[in-house]
DNA sequence: CAGGATCCAAACGGATACTG
DNA sequence: CAGTATCCGTTTGGATCCTG
């Protein structure tokens, strides 16, 4: 990722294709939303409506919407029991939880440098 | 962060006014160029240009909007040379070098799980 | 309860023109 | 070269209504 391609390289083609791939993913999970659920939901599994109170401000429609990418990407699973009313529980899968270790740094680094953060606002102006 | 508040407890106030604060430092940074230009820069110091060069697909636009609000948050420094025709340089401060870090982690699991995330997008349909 | 569909306002983001 | 400002189409995202 990031990579200037070297356009001479011999598979250039596949490398190329990787690269977009790898970015179209990075465009997908690199987004408020995805990663707050996917932090949400290392805690443990949840159904939609847990999901919807946990992440805080997401609307109806984002969280559906996110969480179908997120299945798509395989970060996510859908297990649908079928009962009435019906009850839907999402976990996240091996690859979800390896990234939701990352995204853990994230937000340990917001509250680490919480203050530096706040002093250079200040100085900034705003 | 994620955080369900405890509506109970005494300095609550405080409580709720960092966690938001948290919650805007996340809503900043969790976005798909702010992480590409933090990710680039980590390499090196480099110039406006440059970057506009290495962040593939940022627009001038983006690529200053972004920059200034790394600034404002303490992540990125603006370095002015007072020459003719100007010249601007771009860092990552500690705190910028340290969320890079993470930023990494997001990449390399993007490449070790490539093939999971191609697999599942197949299983999914599209 | 989960979630699709629709409407519509707000924001995003690209292209372009202009300044020091 | 770096940066601001404006125009304007595109996308986002919330609110709401409807279904199994």
């Amino acid at each position: 990722m990031v990579t200037t391609q070297p356009k001479g390289s011999p598979d250039e083609a596949d490398l190329t294709r990787a690269d977009s791939l790898a970015r179209e993913i990075f465009s997908d999970i690199a987004n408020k939303w995805a990663l707050l659920i996917i932090e949400t939901l290392g805690e443990r599994t949840m159904r939609f409506s847990e999901l919807r109170n946990e992440v805080e401000g997401i609307s109806h429609k984002m969280l559906t919407q996110n969480l179908r990418m997120l299945e798509r990407n395989g970060l996510v699973e859908r297990h649908v029991h079928p009962t009435v009313p019906p009850r839907v529980d999402y976990t996240l899968t091996q690859p979800g939880q390896a990234l939701r270790a990352t995204v853990d740094g994230m937000c340990d680094w917001t509250h680490r440098y919480f203050g530096h953060i706040e002093a250079a606002r200040h100085r900034f102006g705003t």
